[in-house]
DNA sequence: TTTCGCGTTGATGGC
DNA sequence: CGCCATCAACGCGAA
Protein backbone atom coordinates (compact mmCIF):
# COMPACT_ATOMS: atom_id res chain seq x y z
CA UNK A 1 0.00 0.00 0.00
CA UNK A 2 1.36 3.68 -1.24
CA UNK A 3 0.63 6.36 0.55
CA UNK A 4 1.76 9.62 -0.70
CA UNK A 5 2.47 13.05 1.57
CA UNK A 6 2.38 15.90 -0.25
CA UNK A 7 3.98 19.29 1.24
CA UNK A 8 0.15 21.11 1.95
CA UNK A 9 -0.03 18.12 4.30
CA UNK A 10 3.09 18.55 6.04
CA UNK A 11 4.07 22.11 6.09
CA UNK A 12 2.57 25.72 7.68
CA UNK A 13 -0.14 27.06 7.09
CA UNK A 14 -2.29 24.53 6.12
CA UNK A 15 -0.73 21.56 8.38
CA UNK A 16 0.06 22.18 12.00
CA UNK A 17 2.14 20.17 14.01
CA UNK A 18 -0.76 18.44 16.20
CA UNK A 19 -2.50 17.20 13.18
CA UNK A 20 0.65 16.13 11.48
CA UNK A 21 1.83 13.52 14.79
CA UNK A 22 -1.99 12.76 14.79
CA UNK A 23 -1.63 11.57 10.80
CA UNK A 24 1.89 9.88 11.49
CA UNK A 25 0.54 7.93 14.02
CA UNK A 26 -2.21 6.70 12.40
CA UNK A 27 0.19 5.84 9.47
CA UNK A 28 2.52 4.05 11.76
CA UNK A 29 -0.84 2.10 13.30
CA UNK A 30 -1.83 1.05 9.69
CA UNK A 31 1.02 0.12 8.82
CA UNK A 32 1.48 -2.10 12.06
CA UNK A 33 -1.94 -3.47 10.83
CA UNK A 34 -0.71 -4.26 7.33
CA UNK A 35 2.33 -6.13 8.53
CA UNK A 36 0.68 -7.92 10.74
CA UNK A 37 -1.42 -9.43 7.99
CA UNK A 38 1.87 -9.89 5.90
CA UNK A 39 1.65 -6.37 4.18
CA UNK A 40 3.15 -3.46 4.73
CA UNK A 41 2.76 0.38 3.96
CA UNK A 42 5.05 2.60 1.97
CA UNK A 43 5.34 6.46 2.70
CA UNK A 44 6.43 8.70 -0.04
CA UNK A 45 7.11 12.44 -0.40
CA UNK A 46 6.80 14.24 -3.18
CA UNK A 47 8.20 17.68 -3.92
CA UNK A 48 6.23 21.07 -4.57
CA UNK A 49 4.38 21.19 -7.76
CA UNK A 50 5.48 17.57 -8.63
CA UNK A 51 3.08 15.78 -10.97
CA UNK A 52 1.95 13.24 -8.44
CA UNK A 53 -0.66 11.69 -10.78
CA UNK A 54 1.79 11.19 -13.69
CA UNK A 55 4.39 9.80 -10.49
CA UNK A 56 2.05 7.34 -8.81
CA UNK A 57 1.01 5.50 -12.04
CA UNK A 58 4.81 5.15 -13.20
CA UNK A 59 5.81 3.93 -10.06
CA UNK A 60 2.83 1.40 -10.11
CA UNK A 61 3.82 0.21 -13.32
CA UNK A 62 7.34 -0.29 -12.13
CA UNK A 63 6.77 -2.64 -9.48
CA UNK A 64 4.01 -4.82 -11.27
CA UNK A 65 1.00 -3.89 -10.24
CA UNK A 66 -1.92 -4.14 -12.17
CA UNK A 67 -4.51 -2.76 -10.51
CA UNK A 68 -4.96 0.70 -8.75
CA UNK A 69 -7.47 1.37 -5.99
CA UNK A 70 -8.48 4.49 -3.80
CA UNK A 71 -10.93 6.19 -2.42
CA UNK A 72 -12.99 9.07 -4.10
CA UNK A 73 -12.65 12.20 -2.97
CA UNK A 74 -16.16 13.69 -2.59
CA UNK A 75 -13.97 17.80 -2.44
CA UNK A 76 -14.03 19.20 -5.94
CA UNK A 77 -10.62 19.54 -5.38
CA UNK A 78 -10.15 15.95 -4.88
CA UNK A 79 -12.15 15.10 -7.72
CA UNK A 80 -10.24 17.06 -10.04
CA UNK A 81 -7.21 15.09 -8.91
CA UNK A 82 -8.82 11.48 -8.74
CA UNK A 83 -9.78 12.37 -12.40
CA UNK A 84 -5.63 13.36 -13.19
CA UNK A 85 -5.01 9.84 -11.26
CA UNK A 86 -7.29 7.93 -13.05
CA UNK A 87 -6.18 9.01 -16.45
CA UNK A 88 -2.40 8.81 -16.14
CA UNK A 89 -3.32 5.24 -14.65
CA UNK A 90 -4.95 4.15 -17.62
CA UNK A 91 -2.82 5.64 -19.37
CA UNK A 92 0.68 3.55 -17.86
CA UNK A 93 -2.10 0.58 -18.47
CA UNK A 94 -3.37 -0.13 -14.90
CA UNK A 95 -6.55 -1.00 -14.06
CA UNK A 96 -9.02 1.66 -11.75
CA UNK A 97 -10.99 0.91 -8.83
CA UNK A 98 -12.39 3.63 -7.01
CA UNK A 99 -14.55 3.23 -3.77
CA UNK A 100 -16.49 5.74 -2.08
CA UNK A 101 -16.32 5.54 1.81
CA UNK A 102 -15.37 8.82 3.48
CA UNK A 103 -19.48 9.50 4.30
CA UNK A 104 -22.14 7.28 4.78
CA UNK A 105 -23.69 7.47 1.28
CA UNK A 106 -22.32 7.95 -1.92
CA UNK A 107 -22.57 11.47 -3.08
CA UNK A 108 -24.42 11.08 -6.50
CA UNK A 109 -26.68 8.46 -4.86
CA UNK A 110 -27.90 10.57 -2.19
CA UNK A 111 -28.23 13.73 -5.46
CA UNK A 112 -29.67 11.43 -7.48
CA UNK A 113 -32.44 11.05 -5.05
CA UNK A 114 -32.64 14.87 -4.58
CA UNK A 115 -33.41 15.14 -8.01
CA UNK A 116 -29.93 16.52 -8.74
CA UNK A 117 -30.26 19.41 -6.34
CA UNK A 118 -28.97 19.15 -2.85
CA UNK A 119 -30.93 20.38 0.14
CA UNK A 120 -30.08 22.90 1.90
CA UNK A 121 -31.79 22.75 5.19
CA UNK A 122 -30.86 19.87 7.59
CA UNK A 123 -34.90 19.20 7.58
CA UNK A 124 -34.67 18.89 4.03
CA UNK A 125 -31.18 16.36 4.25
CA UNK A 126 -32.84 14.26 6.75
CA UNK A 127 -35.57 13.49 5.35
CA UNK A 128 -33.85 12.75 1.74
CA UNK A 129 -32.35 10.11 4.09
CA UNK A 130 -35.34 8.61 5.41
CA UNK A 131 -36.38 8.51 2.05
CA UNK A 132 -33.28 7.16 0.79
CA UNK A 133 -33.14 4.30 4.02
CA UNK A 134 -30.75 3.76 5.99
CA UNK A 135 -26.50 3.43 4.65
CA UNK A 136 -24.90 0.21 3.99
CA UNK A 137 -23.47 -1.89 6.69
CA UNK A 138 -19.73 -1.61 6.87
CA UNK A 139 -17.95 -4.15 5.31
CA UNK A 140 -15.92 -6.70 7.71
CA UNK A 141 -11.74 -5.97 8.64
CA UNK A 142 -9.40 -7.27 5.83
CA UNK A 143 -8.43 -10.54 6.54
CA UNK A 144 -4.90 -12.01 6.86
CA UNK A 145 -4.93 -12.88 2.69
CA UNK A 146 -3.18 -9.82 1.51
CA UNK A 147 -0.95 -10.62 -1.05
CA UNK A 148 3.07 -9.74 -0.15
CA UNK A 149 4.10 -6.83 -0.64
CA UNK A 150 5.72 -6.21 -3.65
CA UNK A 151 9.06 -4.83 -3.81
CA UNK A 152 9.38 -1.32 -3.14
CA UNK A 153 8.55 1.46 -5.64
CA UNK A 154 11.13 4.17 -6.82
CA UNK A 155 10.63 6.70 -4.59
CA UNK A 156 8.81 9.52 -5.78
CA UNK A 157 9.19 13.11 -6.73
CA UNK A 158 12.98 14.32 -6.42
CA UNK A 159 15.17 13.93 -3.69
CA UNK A 160 12.75 14.50 -1.40
CA UNK A 161 11.21 11.34 -1.52
CA UNK A 162 11.48 9.10 1.45
CA UNK A 163 13.58 5.89 -0.09
CA UNK A 164 12.66 3.19 2.54
CA UNK A 165 9.21 3.73 2.74
CA UNK A 166 9.14 4.32 6.67
CA UNK A 167 6.91 6.41 8.31
CA UNK A 168 8.72 9.69 8.69
CA UNK A 169 9.19 11.56 12.29
CA UNK A 170 7.91 15.05 12.68
CA UNK A 171 11.67 15.90 13.17
CA UNK A 172 12.21 14.51 9.32
CA UNK A 173 9.75 16.89 7.97
CA UNK A 174 11.34 19.80 9.53
CA UNK A 175 9.11 20.29 13.03
CA UNK A 176 9.80 20.51 16.58
CA UNK A 177 8.32 17.10 18.51
CA UNK A 178 7.66 19.79 21.24
CA UNK A 179 5.24 21.83 18.92
CA UNK A 180 3.03 18.79 19.13
CA UNK A 181 3.36 17.77 22.51
CA UNK A 182 -0.19 18.76 23.30
CA UNK A 183 -1.64 16.13 21.58
CA UNK A 184 -4.71 14.21 23.59
CA UNK A 185 -5.79 11.42 21.23
CA UNK A 186 -4.30 8.68 19.75
CA UNK A 187 -3.78 8.07 16.43
CA UNK A 188 -4.90 4.77 14.52
CA UNK A 189 -8.03 2.68 13.98
CA UNK A 190 -7.26 0.79 16.79
CA UNK A 191 -7.49 3.55 19.06
CA UNK A 192 -10.27 4.97 17.53
CA UNK A 193 -12.04 1.80 18.14
CA UNK A 194 -11.42 1.94 21.85
CA UNK A 195 -12.68 5.47 21.86
CA UNK A 196 -16.04 5.00 20.01
CA UNK A 197 -16.70 1.62 21.98
CA UNK A 198 -15.57 3.74 25.30
CA UNK A 199 -18.44 6.00 24.47
CA UNK A 200 -20.87 4.39 23.08
CA UNK A 201 -21.12 2.24 26.65
CA UNK A 202 -21.18 5.29 28.81
CA UNK A 203 -23.77 4.58 31.38
CA UNK A 204 -24.56 1.42 29.56
CA UNK A 205 -25.63 3.38 26.23
CA UNK A 206 -27.93 5.81 28.46
CA UNK A 207 -25.35 8.41 27.28
CA UNK A 208 -25.58 8.11 23.66
CA UNK A 209 -29.04 7.62 23.83
CA UNK A 210 -29.55 11.19 25.96
CA UNK A 211 -27.33 12.84 23.74
CA UNK A 212 -28.17 16.00 22.84
CA UNK A 213 -25.31 17.84 20.95
CA UNK A 214 -26.17 21.64 22.14
CA UNK A 215 -26.11 20.49 25.88
CA UNK A 216 -22.96 19.19 25.92
CA UNK A 217 -20.74 20.75 27.92
CA UNK A 218 -17.56 22.76 26.29
CA UNK A 219 -16.04 23.28 29.78
CA UNK A 220 -15.51 19.48 30.22
CA UNK A 221 -11.73 19.36 29.37
CA UNK A 222 -10.72 16.66 31.14
CA UNK A 223 -13.14 14.30 29.85
CA UNK A 224 -14.83 15.78 27.42
CA UNK A 225 -18.95 15.50 26.87
CA UNK A 226 -18.60 14.51 23.26
CA UNK A 227 -16.91 11.49 21.69
CA UNK A 228 -13.97 13.60 20.14
CA UNK A 229 -14.20 10.92 16.91
CA UNK A 230 -14.32 13.85 15.07
CA UNK A 231 -10.27 13.58 14.40
CA UNK A 232 -10.48 10.16 13.15
CA UNK A 233 -13.60 10.81 10.99
CA UNK A 234 -11.62 13.29 9.27
CA UNK A 235 -8.73 11.36 8.83
CA UNK A 236 -10.25 8.66 7.87
CA UNK A 237 -9.17 6.32 10.02
CA UNK A 238 -12.73 5.30 11.44
CA UNK A 239 -14.90 4.54 9.16
CA UNK A 240 -18.39 6.27 9.22
CA UNK A 241 -20.58 3.42 8.48
CA UNK A 242 -18.95 1.94 11.62
CA UNK A 243 -19.60 4.58 13.52
CA UNK A 244 -23.46 4.48 12.18
CA UNK A 245 -24.07 1.22 13.02
CA UNK A 246 -22.68 1.01 16.17
CA UNK A 247 -24.82 4.30 16.83
CA UNK A 248 -28.00 2.05 15.56
CA UNK A 249 -27.24 -0.55 18.00
CA UNK A 250 -27.19 1.40 20.52
CA UNK A 251 -29.20 3.01 20.10
CA UNK A 252 -32.31 0.02 19.47
CA UNK A 253 -30.92 -1.08 23.07
CA UNK A 254 -33.11 1.79 24.48
CA UNK A 255 -36.75 0.58 22.92
CA UNK A 256 -37.39 3.63 20.82
CA UNK A 257 -36.32 6.11 23.80
CA UNK A 258 -33.52 8.02 21.91
CA UNK A 259 -32.56 11.30 20.88
CA UNK A 260 -33.01 11.94 17.01
CA UNK A 261 -31.21 14.15 14.68
CA UNK A 262 -30.65 16.62 14.23
CA UNK A 263 -29.42 16.63 18.01
CA UNK A 264 -28.33 13.08 18.57
CA UNK A 265 -25.22 11.52 17.87
CA UNK A 266 -26.70 10.18 14.49
CA UNK A 267 -27.50 13.41 13.75
CA UNK A 268 -23.57 14.94 13.96
CA UNK A 269 -23.09 12.47 10.99
CA UNK A 270 -25.88 13.74 8.94
CA UNK A 271 -24.73 17.03 9.39
CA UNK A 272 -21.29 15.99 8.68
CA UNK A 273 -22.94 13.74 5.38
CA UNK A 274 -25.05 17.29 4.84
CA UNK A 275 -22.46 19.50 4.76
CA UNK A 276 -20.39 16.90 2.30
CA UNK A 277 -22.83 16.82 -0.22
CA UNK A 278 -23.32 20.56 -0.13
CA UNK A 279 -19.49 21.30 -0.36
CA UNK A 280 -19.15 18.56 -3.25
CA UNK A 281 -22.15 20.38 -5.25
CA UNK A 282 -21.91 23.99 -4.53
CA UNK A 283 -19.36 26.06 -6.03
CA UNK A 284 -17.42 27.27 -4.36
CA UNK A 285 -18.49 26.08 -1.58
CA UNK A 286 -15.13 26.77 0.10
CA UNK A 287 -15.38 30.62 -0.07
CA UNK A 288 -17.62 33.56 -0.15
CA UNK A 289 -17.13 35.24 -3.74
CA UNK A 290 -19.08 32.63 -6.51
CA UNK A 291 -20.87 30.94 -3.70
CA UNK A 292 -24.41 30.96 -4.16
CA UNK A 293 -25.01 29.73 -0.87
CA UNK A 294 -22.91 32.45 0.97
CA UNK A 295 -24.50 36.04 1.51
CA UNK A 296 -22.24 38.55 0.05
CA UNK A 297 -20.87 40.67 3.24
CA UNK A 298 -18.04 42.95 2.93
CA UNK A 299 -16.06 41.67 5.93
CA UNK A 300 -12.35 42.91 6.47
CA UNK A 301 -10.07 41.11 4.75
CA UNK A 302 -6.59 40.94 6.95
CA UNK A 303 -4.31 39.51 3.65
CA UNK A 304 -5.56 43.33 2.44
CA UNK A 305 -6.06 45.38 5.72
CA UNK A 306 -2.94 45.80 8.09
CA UNK A 307 -5.51 46.73 10.96
CA UNK A 308 -8.19 43.47 10.24
CA UNK A 309 -4.12 41.51 10.14
CA UNK A 310 -3.83 42.90 13.31
CA UNK A 311 -7.25 41.98 14.56
CA UNK A 312 -6.88 38.35 13.12
CA UNK A 313 -3.24 38.03 14.71
CA UNK A 314 -4.18 38.62 18.28
CA UNK A 315 -7.22 36.45 17.52
CA UNK A 316 -5.16 33.67 16.14
CA UNK A 317 -2.89 33.89 19.07
CA UNK A 318 -5.40 33.67 21.98
CA UNK A 319 -4.74 37.73 22.90
CA UNK A 320 -8.31 39.45 22.33
CA UNK A 321 -7.93 40.67 25.97
CA UNK A 322 -11.55 38.37 26.37
CA UNK A 323 -10.51 35.55 28.56
CA UNK A 324 -13.28 33.07 27.37
CA UNK A 325 -12.22 33.58 23.90
CA UNK A 326 -8.74 33.32 24.25
CA UNK A 327 -9.08 30.48 26.28
CA UNK A 328 -10.61 28.46 23.54
CA UNK A 329 -8.10 29.65 21.26
CA UNK A 330 -5.27 28.37 23.37
CA UNK A 331 -6.89 24.99 23.97
CA UNK A 332 -7.24 24.79 20.03
CA UNK A 333 -3.92 25.76 19.65
CA UNK A 334 -2.57 23.31 22.17
CA UNK A 335 -4.63 20.21 21.59
CA UNK A 336 -5.98 21.00 18.16
CA UNK A 337 -9.55 20.29 19.53
CA UNK A 338 -11.98 22.48 20.81
CA UNK A 339 -15.82 21.56 21.67
CA UNK A 340 -18.23 22.73 19.35
CA UNK A 341 -19.85 25.44 21.38
CA UNK A 342 -16.05 26.51 21.75
CA UNK A 343 -15.73 26.96 18.07
CA UNK A 344 -18.97 29.02 17.80
CA UNK A 345 -17.75 31.41 20.28
CA UNK A 346 -14.66 31.87 18.35
CA UNK A 347 -15.92 31.96 14.65
CA UNK A 348 -18.41 34.27 16.58
CA UNK A 349 -16.07 36.73 17.80
CA UNK A 350 -14.40 36.75 14.94
CA UNK A 351 -16.57 37.66 12.13
CA UNK A 352 -19.94 39.15 12.73
CA UNK A 353 -19.92 39.55 16.83
CA UNK A 354 -16.72 41.38 16.80
CA UNK A 355 -13.68 41.82 14.46
CA UNK A 356 -15.88 42.12 11.46
CA UNK A 357 -13.06 39.46 9.65
CA UNK A 358 -13.90 37.65 6.75
CA UNK A 359 -14.56 34.07 7.59
CA UNK A 360 -12.82 32.58 5.13
CA UNK A 361 -9.27 33.57 7.29
CA UNK A 362 -10.67 32.29 10.54
CA UNK A 363 -11.41 29.09 8.58
CA UNK A 364 -7.67 29.42 7.15
CA UNK A 365 -6.39 29.12 10.96
CA UNK A 366 -8.78 26.41 11.77
CA UNK A 367 -7.27 24.60 9.03
CA UNK A 368 -3.93 24.71 10.39
CA UNK A 369 -4.91 24.33 13.99
CA UNK A 370 -7.52 21.46 13.95
CA UNK A 371 -7.01 18.00 14.62
CA UNK A 372 -10.40 17.26 12.89
CA UNK A 373 -9.85 19.58 9.88
CA UNK A 374 -12.29 18.57 7.26
CA UNK A 375 -12.65 21.35 4.34
CA UNK A 376 -16.26 20.94 3.78
CA UNK A 377 -17.27 21.26 7.44
CA UNK A 378 -15.42 24.15 8.22
CA UNK A 379 -16.37 26.17 5.44
CA UNK A 380 -19.74 25.17 6.73
CA UNK A 381 -19.92 26.02 9.91
CA UNK A 382 -18.05 28.98 9.40
CA UNK A 383 -20.68 30.53 6.59
CA UNK A 384 -23.45 29.08 9.62
CA UNK A 385 -21.44 30.96 12.40
CA UNK A 386 -20.95 34.52 10.81
CA UNK A 387 -24.58 33.90 9.22
CA UNK A 388 -23.59 33.97 5.91
CA UNK A 389 -25.67 30.99 4.84
CA UNK A 390 -28.03 28.44 7.10
CA UNK A 391 -28.54 30.94 9.65
CA UNK A 392 -30.44 33.68 9.27
CA UNK A 393 -30.38 35.19 12.73
CA UNK A 394 -27.68 37.47 12.82
CA UNK A 395 -28.86 39.29 15.89
CA UNK A 396 -27.60 36.46 18.27
CA UNK A 397 -24.37 37.14 19.01
CA UNK A 398 -22.06 35.30 21.54
CA UNK A 399 -21.25 37.74 24.25
CA UNK A 400 -17.28 37.20 25.17
CA UNK A 401 -18.00 37.90 29.00
CA UNK A 402 -21.52 36.77 29.56
CA UNK A 403 -21.55 33.27 27.24
CA UNK A 404 -19.20 31.33 29.03
CA UNK A 405 -20.02 32.56 32.43
CA UNK A 406 -23.26 30.64 32.26
CA UNK A 407 -22.00 27.65 32.27
CA UNK A 408 -18.35 28.20 34.06
CA UNK A 409 -19.29 30.65 36.82
CA UNK A 410 -15.59 30.09 38.70
CA UNK A 411 -13.92 30.52 35.51
CA UNK A 412 -12.25 26.94 35.68
CA UNK A 413 -11.95 26.36 31.95
CA UNK A 414 -9.90 29.93 31.59
CA UNK A 415 -7.75 28.90 35.01
CA UNK A 416 -6.60 25.57 32.96
CA UNK A 417 -5.90 27.10 29.44
CA UNK A 418 -4.74 31.06 30.74
CA UNK A 419 -2.43 30.12 33.44
CA UNK A 420 -1.48 33.68 33.42
CA UNK A 421 -5.13 34.40 35.00
CA UNK A 422 -5.70 31.57 36.86
CA UNK A 423 -5.24 33.45 40.79
CA UNK A 424 -7.73 36.29 39.59
CA UNK A 425 -11.03 36.36 41.94
CA UNK A 426 -13.57 34.65 39.72
CA UNK A 427 -15.34 38.33 40.10
CA UNK A 428 -12.94 39.31 37.69
CA UNK A 429 -12.05 36.21 35.54
CA UNK A 430 -14.37 36.98 32.10
CA UNK A 431 -13.46 41.03 32.27
CA UNK A 432 -9.68 41.17 34.30
CA UNK A 433 -8.77 44.83 32.59
CA UNK A 434 -11.73 45.86 35.64
CA UNK A 435 -9.50 44.33 38.31
CA UNK A 436 -8.11 47.01 40.12
CA UNK A 437 -4.05 47.42 40.53
CA UNK A 438 -4.17 45.76 44.18
CA UNK A 439 -6.12 42.81 42.92
CA UNK A 440 -3.90 42.32 39.89
CA UNK A 441 -0.82 41.96 41.66
CA UNK A 442 -2.07 40.04 44.37
CA UNK A 443 -2.75 37.37 41.72
CA UNK A 444 -0.01 37.78 40.09
CA UNK A 445 -0.59 38.76 36.68
CA UNK A 446 -0.78 42.59 35.17
CA UNK A 447 -3.27 43.40 32.78
CA UNK A 448 -2.64 46.17 29.66
CA UNK A 449 0.55 46.84 27.07
CA UNK A 450 3.68 45.33 28.36
CA UNK A 451 1.51 43.03 31.26
CA UNK A 452 0.61 39.65 30.80
CA UNK A 453 -2.48 39.35 29.16
CA UNK A 454 -3.82 42.13 26.95
CA UNK A 455 -6.76 44.49 27.95
CA UNK A 456 -9.58 43.91 25.69
CA UNK A 457 -8.70 44.85 21.32
CA UNK A 458 -12.16 45.95 20.59
CA UNK A 459 -15.02 46.94 22.95
CA UNK A 460 -17.54 44.38 22.47
CA UNK A 461 -20.75 46.15 24.07
CA UNK A 462 -19.61 48.99 20.99
CA UNK A 463 -18.38 46.68 17.88
CA UNK A 464 -21.09 44.16 18.72
CA UNK A 465 -23.60 47.04 17.69
CA UNK A 466 -21.89 48.43 14.95
CA UNK A 467 -21.54 44.68 13.77
CA UNK A 468 -25.36 44.18 14.38
CA UNK A 469 -26.32 47.32 11.83
CA UNK A 470 -23.77 46.27 9.13
CA UNK A 471 -25.55 42.69 9.00
CA UNK A 472 -28.52 44.16 8.81
CA UNK A 473 -27.27 46.22 5.83
CA UNK A 474 -26.36 43.05 4.32
CA UNK A 475 -29.12 41.11 4.76
CA UNK A 476 -31.31 44.25 3.22
CA UNK A 477 -29.38 44.26 0.36
CA UNK A 478 -29.54 40.50 -0.42
CA UNK A 479 -32.84 40.36 -0.14
CA UNK A 480 -33.18 43.25 -2.54
CA UNK A 481 -30.74 41.66 -4.85
CA UNK A 482 -33.11 38.20 -4.44
CA UNK A 483 -36.28 39.76 -5.14
CA UNK A 484 -34.42 41.72 -8.00
CA UNK A 485 -34.47 38.03 -9.90
CA UNK A 486 -30.34 37.25 -9.21
CA UNK A 487 -31.54 34.33 -7.39
CA UNK A 488 -28.81 31.81 -7.18
CA UNK A 489 -29.02 29.05 -9.55
CA UNK A 490 -30.12 25.77 -8.33
CA UNK A 491 -26.86 23.63 -7.93
CA UNK A 492 -26.88 20.88 -9.94
CA UNK A 493 -25.19 17.64 -10.29
CA UNK A 494 -23.10 16.30 -12.44
CA UNK A 495 -19.91 14.47 -12.92
CA UNK A 496 -18.85 17.40 -15.38
CA UNK A 497 -17.00 19.81 -12.82
CA UNK A 498 -17.65 22.76 -14.36
CA UNK A 499 -16.06 24.27 -10.88
CA UNK A 500 -12.71 23.11 -10.62
CA UNK A 501 -10.76 25.51 -9.27
CA UNK A 502 -9.55 24.68 -6.06
CA UNK A 503 -13.09 24.87 -4.15
CA UNK A 504 -11.95 24.28 -0.71
CA UNK A 505 -9.84 26.79 0.15
CA UNK A 506 -9.14 30.14 -0.01
CA UNK A 507 -8.40 31.54 -3.23
CA UNK A 508 -5.40 30.28 -4.50
CA UNK A 509 -3.60 33.72 -4.84
CA UNK A 510 -4.08 33.90 -1.52
CA UNK A 511 -2.28 30.80 -0.23
CA UNK A 512 -0.73 29.62 -3.33
CA UNK A 513 -2.05 26.19 -1.96
CA UNK A 514 -1.71 22.81 -4.45
CA UNK A 515 -5.19 22.12 -4.88
CA UNK A 516 -5.50 19.26 -1.63
CA UNK A 517 -8.15 17.28 -0.12
CA UNK A 518 -7.14 13.79 -0.69
CA UNK A 519 -8.12 10.11 0.35
CA UNK A 520 -6.84 7.02 0.43
CA UNK A 521 -7.71 3.29 -0.44
CA UNK A 522 -8.68 0.05 0.64
CA UNK A 523 -6.61 -2.79 0.98
CA UNK A 524 -9.20 -5.27 -0.73
CA UNK A 525 -8.82 -4.64 -4.46
CA UNK A 526 -10.71 -6.45 -7.23
CA UNK A 527 -8.71 -6.63 -10.09
CA UNK A 528 -11.48 -5.71 -11.97
CA UNK A 529 -11.63 -2.89 -14.81
CA UNK A 530 -12.99 1.01 -13.85
CA UNK A 531 -15.98 0.99 -11.62
CA UNK A 532 -17.11 2.67 -8.73
CA UNK A 533 -18.47 1.05 -5.67
CA UNK A 534 -18.62 1.39 -2.10
CA UNK A 535 -16.24 0.63 -0.11
CA UNK A 536 -16.26 0.09 3.16
CA UNK A 537 -15.96 0.57 7.06
CA UNK A 538 -12.86 -1.12 8.44
CA UNK A 539 -9.06 -0.06 8.44
CA UNK A 540 -9.06 2.70 6.04
CA UNK A 541 -6.84 5.92 6.18
CA UNK A 542 -7.26 9.36 4.53
CA UNK A 543 -6.06 12.03 4.49
CA UNK A 544 -6.16 14.80 2.36
CA UNK A 545 -2.95 14.54 0.52
CA UNK A 546 -2.68 11.13 1.11
CA UNK A 547 -3.14 8.25 -1.52
CA UNK A 548 -2.85 4.54 -0.70
CA UNK A 549 -2.99 1.76 -3.32
CA UNK A 550 -2.08 -1.64 -3.82
CA UNK A 551 0.14 -3.35 -5.80
CA UNK A 552 0.24 -6.45 -6.95
C1' DT B 1 -53.65 44.53 58.54
C1' DT B 2 -52.23 47.51 55.03
C1' DT B 3 -48.98 49.80 52.37
C1' DC B 4 -44.57 50.96 50.65
C1' DG B 5 -39.87 50.15 49.07
C1' DC B 6 -36.88 47.16 46.99
C1' DG B 7 -34.93 43.20 45.04
C1' DT B 8 -35.79 38.95 42.29
C1' DT B 9 -37.90 36.32 38.64
C1' DG B 10 -39.85 35.43 34.30
C1' DA B 11 -42.05 36.84 29.95
C1' DT B 12 -41.53 39.79 25.96
C1' DG B 13 -39.73 42.04 22.05
C1' DG B 14 -35.97 44.47 19.43
C1' DC B 15 -31.53 44.17 17.58
C1' DC C 1 -26.77 26.55 20.17
C1' DG C 2 -27.80 35.43 22.49
C1' DC C 3 -28.21 39.61 24.99
C1' DC C 4 -30.38 43.28 27.01
C1' DA C 5 -33.93 46.59 28.35
C1' DT C 6 -38.32 46.70 30.02
C1' DC C 7 -42.07 45.61 32.76
C1' DA C 8 -45.29 42.96 35.47
C1' DA C 9 -45.72 39.96 39.23
C1' DC C 10 -44.22 38.49 43.42
C1' DG C 11 -41.96 37.98 48.14
C1' DC C 12 -40.52 40.08 52.08
C1' DG C 13 -39.48 43.25 55.84
C1' DA C 14 -40.45 47.64 57.87
C1' DA C 15 -43.39 51.16 59.30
Amino acid sequence: MLYVLEPAATTAPHTGAVRLRFLLESLTALDGELRARGSSLHVARVADGADVAAEVAAAAARCGATTLVYEDDDSPAGRQRDAAVGAAAAAAGLAVVTRSGHTLYPPALLLDAAGGVAPRTMAAFTSLVDRVGPPRPPLPTVGDDLPPPPPPPPPLGDGEAVADGAVPSLGALGWDAAAAAGLRVRGGEAAALQRMEAFLGRRGGAVVRAFEKPKTSMVAWRTPDTTVLSPYLAAGVLSPRTFYARLREVEAAGNGRHTRPPVSLVGQLLWREHFHLLAGSVPHFGRMAGNPLCRQIPWDDPSTDAAAAARHAAWATARTGYPAVDACMAQLRKEGWVHHLGRHLLACFATRGDLWLSWEAGAATFEELLLDWDPALNAGNWMWLSASAFFNSYFRVYGPVTWMRKVDPEGKFIRHYLPALARLPTAYIYEPWKAPAGVQAAAGVRIGDGGDYPAPIVDHAVVSKVNIDRMAKAFRSGAAAEKGGNKAPAVKVGGVGGWGGGANAKPAAATGAPSRGGRSAKAKADAAPVKTEESGGAGGLRTRSGRVSKKR
